[in-house]
DNA sequence: ACCGGTACCGATACCGGTATCGAGATCAGT
DNA sequence: ACTGATCTCGATACCGGTATCGGTACCGGT
């Protein structure tokens, strides 16, 4: 057990002061190759282990990226952080995620948390936070990503693509492929009603509104579209189309779909989002929009360590990754 | 833009001394009512935001809790720290997760760089971490709880259950249903690994054996699942089972199944591993081990916390939550 | 009036690193 | 040999909080 090893240990250790062992072990220049072996070597010896809260004090400044998501029980964010990590891998920052439960109030003490952790930068989600956690962020001066979403206007820089309009070119596509008859199935979620209304306008356009719909709230799940969509499907007769906020809920729907043998998507079409690499396995059943998750969380990321590089010398950013849609 | 605001500024705007500011802002004792709402009013008017690092580092603790998963692309995983989370929920420690894509080297490194922030204490995914990951934890004093797997010797405290007798457990289920052609898809990860030796030692208390079998290298999907599938069962005839190390690569070959109109699971049965709530949507159609993500976070979580609070007073514990078997 | 106890407050000394700066040694050029 | 530049090193002063401890004010009891 060697407990609380300090610089001036292995210092001591390897006969020289503090201040060089500091220089030889962060590689600084000002030391000789001869101190740098040997400081390192000491430091091996005793067993040291850097004090990053130490030092992260001493410089006034962090390696930390706060990363906020809604949730980790859906792919979709943990798809996202994955691309984070990927991108800040070998930059000598590191990740700090912190999850919300779509909670606004939770999401304001989690980033007040982070803050007084004085992090580097900050990634967060969507762009409609309430106007307490604006002040928040408008107050600090390291580089903010907004991701998920680019219907708003963004505190700093921002990565993703508009909702609505995601939604509304879903509509274009189904509406030109012959379906009148639409339902919609979905969670009351700020993005997935961006998604519905920007469907729903589209719609409009032709004429036409949703044939029925079922809104719930909470988290999305496959259960949840299977129970929702028999419900909508033994209910309402002659839908020929259901829009789904997510491809979670249209999977639990085609799960109904092959047990009663419904006929997709002849009969009914089945419209999700997300293009979750799981549909893969039933081609041609689901309809969807495919978002890249990964590289959103990547080029927030990149944006992030970009605007740390300038310090701050470049104008706020937005960049649209526009999901693809693909039809049944 | 309020920069740098410190403690002494809230201190000075309350009238008040540092120390009083200090205390008032914590709750502490020794501060007269009348002053704790004149610091905090004072607070909030100049924006202050606390400086974890520099509270941190002056009482030579930190609530944070480290949290190692191999990656966060499985869902199993982000279940896993979805349950930590919830744990953790208002006992004002704090999450730090960090992701090894399941390699030795990067899992070494991101221990130690998590150690070098003196967390209160770690949770890490499986047993079987190399010589030097374990001199790391073994030179720590910190609660450490290892997860998801029970086969061998924890650190500290241990949650999860055996991989391998989750694997023998199955193969006897699936063996008792009367299959005896067997085949096997499946990851090289340490913990499939032992279910497939599991699942393999009571096939050969049978005197029967895989009958043929698919490992691959890196993540697994369902893209994976169905292509190895696809493969396995068009070149060997007459399998009558296929355990596959996860739901995901089952459900790849659920797709394919009902493409080619394989009659599930009469003509054949499918053994997944996890008990994905996605399969709650094909009913039936895939047999699987269900395990209690959620609750293996949580209970790694309470194990740290209360371990915390013993202040290390307390015996290791080890703590098994059996998977459930489902059959199709 | 005196005393001990309690409540409250602030000066001071750290925590364990790093930035800064001045000093000594070494070296090249004249 | 002298000058100036370069390299290497260590003493010192912080960073922004908190623990500690001594001091003051006030209280009730005798």
């Amino acid at each position: 057990m060697n407990k609380n090893k300090t610089l001036k240990d292995v210092a001591a250790a390897a006969g020289v002061s503090k201040m060089t062992a500091s220089r030889a072990l962060r590689r600084d220049k000002d030391v000789s190759e001869a101190n740098i072996e040997k400081v390192r070597q000491a430091a091996r010896d005793i067993g040291y282990i850097g004090n990053h809260l130490a030092a992260s004090f001493a410089n006034k400044r962090t390696d930390l990226i706060g990363v906020v998501v809604p949730a980790m029980t859906n792919v979709v964010f943990p798809q996202v952080l994955s691309g984070v990590s990927e991108a800040l891998a070998g930059s000598g920052f590191q990740p700090v995620f912190g999850v919300t439960d779509y909670d606004d109030e939770k999401e304001y003490e989690i980033l007040r948390n982070m803050l007084s952790w004085r992090p580097a930068g900050l990634i967060l989600t969507g762009l409609d936070q309430p106007a307490n956690t604006l002040k928040l962020l408008e107050n600090t001066d390291i580089p903010i990503v907004q991701m998920m979403d680019s219907d708003g206007s963004p505190v700093d820089n921002c990565v993703g693509f508009s909702q609505t309009l995601a939604g509304r070119d879903m509509a274009m596509a189904i509406l030109s492929s012959g379906r009148k008859r639409i339902g919609y199935i979905g969670k009351k979620d700020t993005r997935a009603a961006k998604r519905r209304s920007g469907f729903l306008s589209a719609l409009a356009d032709h004429g036409i509104g949703y044939h029925a719909e079922r809104l719930f709230d909470g988290p999305s799940s496959v259960e949840m579209g299977r129970r929702l969509a028999e419900d909508l499907i033994t209910t309402e007769r002659n839908l020929d189309c259901i829009y789904f906020s997510n491809d979670d809920l249209a999977l639990g729907c085609l799960g109904f779909c092959l047990e009663r043998g419904i006929d997709l998507p002849q009969t009914l079409t089945l419209v999700g989002f997300n293009g979750l690499e799981l549909l893969n396995a039933f081609p041609g059943k689901i309809a969807t929009s495919r978002t890249s998750r990964q590289e959103i969380g990547r080029t927030a990321a990149e944006i992030v360590l970009s605007s740390l590089e300038l310090r701050g010398q470049t104008d706020p950013k937005t960049v649209i990754i526009q999901p693809e849609i693909c039809l049944a």
